[in-house]
DNA sequence: TAAAACTTTCAAAAAATATTGAAAGTTAAT
DNA sequence: ATTAACTTTCAATATTTTTTGAAAGTTTTA
């Protein structure tokens, strides 16, 4: 496999996982030019390697940047602005870790906890209700306090939680 | 909070959450009614509360069964098929964990590997693509191993390894 | 302050995805 | 072997999501 070969099977796989996970195609393959580019690139750059739109792009790399996973630069003497990603993996991880925990893991563990109090009302239907949704609260937040957990941690924390589950 | 707000609430979360995960809403739905629901339900009973059509029912509950998280149920002397979800919300999540290592993780996986193959050409980019690329393809394989060690567990792995990961 | 060099916005169009429902398929009872 | 009771399939339709591109916005330069 040369160079251009294995560029776009990688850019391609980013982007059809990204729709896996709830993330849109442009924005996976943006992150992924971006991830394997040794240098910044612009926004023409960015469109013409992926033939899409300039709106696309600019409101695509917006997203990213909110994510906190893509970055603005600036060359010296030039107007244009320059794109880059966070390159290090494991600070990449930390960080989707972090607005994952924030975005649905949050909001979702509110839900269950004021459903869980629901009334009891003595029908089983209730019951099981409230047994069911008590127990997912209860491990949503155990995931949630583990990715946060996670997130504060140093660079190798994914080796090292390894080696503590394994052993 | 009443049981018929508490249920719609935790039915209607749960979808939207499915589309997030890259799950359709019916298909998160349907779950999320059978994992409250006391008693199996007929697709009669499904289609009835979720107010979708029979042929939307029957896919959806195929592919619940295909990810090993939706069973069908025979009642003595009843023609009609009955469907059950798997209760135990940790068991529901290894089964989801191991499914997602299956379809998603290990394909993903191995694109990681070719790509990180590529013939070194001397190159920055070339250098750029196999450093990242290899990068991923360590932490995949990583959380892939810690995955499907996570499913091998027994009832209370998640507890434990939270207790793991914080001392 | 006008023009040039950019970026952002957003309504319209396109593409992707999910849903419907009726016909075809299956199985069990008579 | 026919009918009845159910389930599955799939082409057509509806809905949702993404993308486009041109107009509006912003900042810098002359």
């Amino acid at each position: 496999m040369n160079y251009d070969e294995a560029k776009n099977k990688f850019i391609s796989t980013w982007g059809s996982l990204g729709t896996l996970w709830g993330i849109n195609k442009a924005m996976a393959q943006i992150h992924a030019l971006l991830l394997i580019s040794p240098e910044p690139l612009s926004m023409e750059d960015i469109m013409e390697e992926l033939h899409i739109s300039r709106g696309n792009t600019s409101m695509n790399l917006r997203q990213l940047m909110d994510w906190g996973i893509v970055f603005k630069e600036n060359k010296m003497g030039e107007r244009k602005e320059y794109f880059t990603s966070e390159k290090d993996v494991q600070e990449l991880a930390r960080q989707i870790a972090k607005e994952r925990s924030r975005r649905e893991l949050k909001p979702t563990i509110k839900v269950l906890k004021d459903v869980s109090n629901t009334q009891e009302d003595g029908t089983a239907k209730t019951k099981e209700l409230i047994k069911q949704t008590k127990a997912l609260h209860e491990m949503a937040d155990t995931l949630d306090i583990m990715m946060n957990k996670v997130v504060g941690q140093d660079h190798n924390w994914i080796t090292k939680a390894l080696v503590k589950l394994i052993k």
